[in-house]
This record gives C-alpha cells, sequence and structure tokens, in this order.
DNA sequence: AAATAGGTTAAGAAAAGGTTAAGCGGTGCC
DNA sequence: GGCACCGCTTAACCTTTTCTTAACCTATTT
C-alpha cells in the first residue's frame, strides 16, 4: 500500500482525487498548499509526491525544489493545467518523474503511478536499509547511533548524514562539492569547512578500529575503507 | 542521465533536437561547428556525440576522427542530408556506431541512442568505475591510487588526469600538445616542462614492474607500453 | 656542435585539510 | 524571564599536499 502526498489547491479536485485513489488501495494525504507539503512531507514518509504546479503563494516547482532538498531520490508527478513546453522542461529539470496535463484521467494517473514506483522500485529496496557495518561498527542511520560492542555512540543529525553519504560510497570517492550542495545547499568556504569539522568528529568516534578510515582525495571528497 | 554532444550547425534544427532530448532526461550541449564541439568535448565528459556530417570548415568525419583520437571509445551518431553509400563506409570506418539520415525522427533518435548506450555500458551504468590495468599494477583513476599486490600508492589529481590519459592511449602516441591543452588549457614553455615533472613522478610510481615503460617520442609526446 | 627537447630533483608558494575551541542561535526547563 | 545545553558554524592555528618553477643535467635532432 503506496503513502502518496497529493498537493492541490483545488480543494473539491483534491478531494475527488483522493477518493479515488483510496478506493485503489493507496493512502492519500491531501495537502492543499505549499507550506502544508513540506510539513506532511517532514512529519511522515511517502513513497511518491503528486503536486499541482499552479498553488497559491509557493508553486509546485518551489515545493518539489524543497522536497528534492530532502530527499533527492523523492519521485514527484506534476499536474498542470497548462501543457507549455517551459513548464515541462522545468519539470524534467527539477527530476520529476512524471508530468501530466489536467483534466486528469484517474485510471491514466493510477497507471503512471505504478510506473513509477515500479522504475524506483529497486533503488528503494536498497536505501531503505538504514543500517550500516562499518569495520566492527554498526551504524544506525535512524536513531543516529554507533555501536560497538556493548558501547553505543550517539551522533548529530549532520553527522549521521555525512556516516550515511559516506557508507553509500564505500570504497568509492564521496565528491565534497556535490555533498555539500545536497546537504547544505551550496558549496563555499564556510561549509566545506564546517564540513571539514564533521569529518573531523566522525574519525574521532570510529577511531576505535583501525582498519577503519576515512581518507580524504585533496580536492575532490572522502572516502571510506574498511 | 546521458551526456550527449551534439554538433549541428542548423542553428533551429539543432536548438529542436535539444529540447526534444532533453524532454527525454537527456542533458545536450550544443556545438555549431568542429571547433565548438572540441572545446567542449574537452571540458566535459559525454556519454555520446551526434555530429553533423555536413559542417563548415571542418566536417563531422573530421570531427570524429578528433574525437576518437582522444577517447576511442566514445559513441559516434552522425546525421546526414545525403544517404550516399560512401558517407556511411566513411562513417563506420572512423567507428560510428550509428547512422542516420535527415530529416531525423526524433524517436527513432532516442531509440537509437539508447541503443547505443546499451551496446557500450551493458551494466554498471552508476558506479562506472574508471579501472585499469597498467601491467602489475591496477590503477583506480576515481580513487586515485595505484594498486600493486597489497601495496596503495595514491596518486595527485594531475598524475591521475595524465595517466588515465596513457592507459586510453596504451601502445600509441599520447599527444603533447593536446594534453597540454586538454588539462592546462594552454601548451608554453611551463606547462611542457611541468607536464615532464609528472610524467618523471608516474615512472617512479610504475618502476616496480620493469614491463611498463612510458617512452618518450621526440617532439611529439610519450607512449606507455606495457 | 649548436639548438632544442626531455629527465630528474628540489625549493617555494598557494591551496586544502585537520583539529580544537570559541561563538551563537535555538530549545527546553526551572 | 533566565539559564543550561546542544548542535552547527566560524575562527584560529597548524600541517599536509599539490603544483609550478628553477636548476642542472642528458638525449636527440639538424
Amino acid at each position: 500500500m503506496y503513502h502518496i502526498l497529493l498537493v492541490e489547491d483545488d480543494i473539491s479536485l483534491g478531494y475527488v482525487l483522493k477518493e479515488y485513489l483510496e478506493l485503489h488501495h493507496f493512502h492519500i494525504e491531501l495537502a492543499k498548499d505549499g507550506d502544508a507539503a513540506l510539513l506532511a512531507f517532514n512529519r511522515s514518509h511517502f513513497d511518491v509526491c503528486i503536486l499541482d504546479v499552479m498553488l497559491p503563494k509557493k508553486d509546485g516547482f518551489a515545493v518539489a525544489y524543497e522536497i528534492k532538498q530532502l530527499n533527492e531520490s523523492m519521485p514527484i508527478i506534476f499536474l498542470t493545467a497548462r501543457s507549455l513546453k517551459i513548464d515541462k522542461l522545468k519539470g524534467f529539470n527539477l527530476g520529476a518523474d512524471d508530468y501530466m496535463v489536467k483534466p486528469v484521467d484517474e485510471e491514466e494517473l493510477i497507471a503512471r503511478i505504478q510506473a513509477v514506483m515500479r522504475r524506483v522500485a529497486p533503488v528503494d529496496k536498497e536505501r531503505d536499509a538504514h543500517l550500516f557495518m562499518i569495520g566492527k561498527y554498526v551504524f544506525d542511520f535512524d536513531t543516529q547511533v554507533l555501536i560497538l560492542g556493548d558501547n553505543k555512540q550517539f551522533i548529530t543529525t549532520k553527522e549521521a548524514a555525512i556516516l550515511k553519504l559516506l557508507c553509500e560510497h564505500k570504497g568509492r570517492i564521496l565528491d565534497r562539492k556535490q555533498t555539500l550542495k545536497r546537504l547544505w545547499g551550496e558549496s563555499d568556504y564556510f561549509t566545506r569547512r564546517s564540513m571539514d569539522v564533521f569529518i573531523s568528529h566522525l574519525r574521532k568516534y570510529l577511531g576505535d578500529d583501525p582498519a577503519i578510515e576515512i581518507k580524504n582525495v585533496h580536492g575532490k571528497g572522502y572516502v571510506l575503507q574498511c
């Protein structure tokens, strides 16, 4: 059963879609503007987001951008009244997984949701394992804890975010600039130095297993080796 | 997301193709003549090149030849208004991976690009490790490391860049001037001497396998032999 | 033999990174 | 409200790394 975030400002259309999709075994959370959507997104986990492009205040593209900042791989389907090419381009550039022009054909929407889910499913399976083995340590991303024997070390959100990325790139390079863009939204002198500080923390946490190394590749990034 | 170099002198056709392909999750860089194409090619990495045969100054075949000099395995698709047999033969002799006669059917083009990509990269799209075998050594470009047995030698970014080019031209000559243009952006006395220094470093790193030789070809460049 | 190209080593400047601690804005608690 | 605490950012002070340049050779070409 998929959990879907539907962002639609037209109350009646939103309600119709919600009902129809729920008849087809989707669980829908309806938000009527961008802020409500982001609140909901932060509160729980969704499999797909369906965004109306024309929203009051923040438009659908802006909401999509913020969602992608929070979860790069979140599948997004745009709905729009206009079939302008520029809209399509903008949508796909933001990483839209699909794009539908109103009026919405409900059956087609379901087909597209399922297509998107099929596409992302294999990736999601891997990403959903939030437990990582790092040498003798076990790292639980969700609870932000590093376990060695019966010693538990709680780490901060940013430390965990970086360590997760390092784990997902184990043995390969974790590009510094990309990481900064992803976790900080920008890549300047200060964010760079900030990242250095976190790497220093992680090295200290992981210091009890000499087989583990967070290696710097000058000018490129870091590699987790173990 | 594939990165494609599209070389087409007809501005409007180029733009139409670019837009269409970008709608289909390709990232297109458009060049309107051979020189612009080679500049772009040196600046960044592409997955496929699509070349119009009829170009002002340098024709598509000449551009393809130079691209193959820089990266022998670069997939190339030719576009041509003529369906002359001689052109087709010439194209395929230059290592064309496909050949399309104008007017271009966009859907067909996409299908062909995907076919070429499947052919070139059978699996492992995401983590295409750039691993090279050099005699007894293994060279990992991404992490900038030379492995011999359990000995790991970390090398610098420039050293790795040069060694990668040498590997890609193994047994053939790596033109000095082109390399300088590519890695330094210019080719003067100092950059030349700088390159000499890096070659000297590489020879030292690779010194433990006497079968490997970085041979100088006076006034031309270097050849990696092993 | 002169001129040019290349080989190697070392010195020096600039940039990047490592680490520690202070600053600073939130949050929660009394 | 004030206070302590926490996490993140800045600052400060080093060390390391990288690349260029210089210097002093040798090799190759003409």
